[in-house]
DNA sequence: GTCTATATCCAGATAGAC
DNA sequence: GTCTATCTGGATATAGAC
């Protein structure tokens, strides 16, 4: 049926409409500062309107960390992808994150969130689980690639893992850097944070 | 009088103590998702005593983000006065401050709340006067260190402020690594992050 | 100084009209 | 599907007894 079909068209705009606003709340102020009003008021709906769409606002906070982690691991799935040889794929992969933390908006709100994520403890049990289950995985990929650059000579002795540490703890602090000092903040060249792992 | 100077003495004493608790607290959780019951528990006292002592929970709040930023800047001054050439400053300066991350919970508290602070806008505003007054004096005196080490040619050349930035948030990235999971990590060998300074 | 009890308010969530 | 009105719980802050 016609009418069908369109009603569930609308009923995924306003909740991609929803989600959208809600990110951006939540990435600025985090779960217990954002009120479901807020949301509302952005998004130009009522505030009870919400809840035809998501149960809870818990609900809608464990979406979206789920999708910012989801979206960082299929960007490290796709660095596995490239076919580079391991100093070059961190460098490319240096200089993509860093380009990316310049010019987008949306990879630095997902950096936001999960860093608020990861560091309270107030954050509900579903978010909890989340993170436990997919935040390893870009710290042991880039761990692996240390390793196969190690091998080759290409890159720097250490622990891999240490190294992958390093490695994202860098441009998750960038990231955050540039989050809360919008406007002309430089971000320092990639080449300054490739020699660190580089031979 | 006997009494009045005991009676102080008590006084200051329960101030720190509920404010040690909410430092505890407000690490972990962040300023809206801590409840003045929850600090007066860990406390050990009746929630409403609280009020006795503070005006409010945003005051406490404000209090607590002001003695971390002092702290830091603190930490600055000190490496300040060292007597030691520019890259040995900075040498020691990673030196100290990885082993404090390793040992101390105090400076990851400290961390954790800056960074809650700086990453969120719903925060009050004193807090925000606060940060914007003392955020940038840890990055201006590391710059200057940098500089001075371009100048003996024993630091990289490359734009001072930035290589700041890269302290910083390295730093700054580890500490808040280290306090989301707790238990045994390995923090990486400062010499690894030294390198990404010296010549 | 400390506690218990309570006033007040605000935000999440629901109900029901359109 | 959307809105307005409302219920309800919980949290800040105050009042008053001890």
């Amino acid at each position: 049926m016609r009418n069908q079909k369109q009603n569930e068209r609308i009923r995924e705009e306003r909740k991609e409409q929803i989600l959208a606003e809600a990110v951006k709340q939540f990435a600025h102020k985090g779960l217990f500062a954002t009120k479901i009003k807020d949301i509302a008021e952005a998004a130009g709906i009522a505030q009870g309107l919400i809840y035809h769409y998501f149960k809870s606002k818990e609900d809608i906070y464990v979406e979206i960390i789920k999708d910012a982690l989801d979206k960082l691991n299929e960007a490290v799935y796709m660095l596995q992808e490239i076919q580079l040889r391991p100093h070059e794929k961190i460098k490319t992969a240096i200089e993509e994150l860093l380009k990316t933390i310049e010019s987008s908006d949306n990879f630095i709100q997902t950096c936001r969130l999960i860093a608020q994520a990861t560091n309270s403890t107030a954050i509900p049990d579903k978010t909890k689980e989340l993170i436990t289950e997919k935040q390893d995985l870009p710290y042991q990929e880039i761990a692996k690639i240390m390793a196969a650059g190690q091998q080759e000579g290409t890159i720097i002795k250490a622990d891999p893992y240490e190294l992958a540490v390093l490695f994202w703890t860098s441009i998750n602090g960038l990231a955050i850097y540039k989050a809360t000092r919008q406007g002309a903040v430089s971000i320092p060249d990639a080449r300054l944070l490739t020699r660190l792992f580089l031979t």
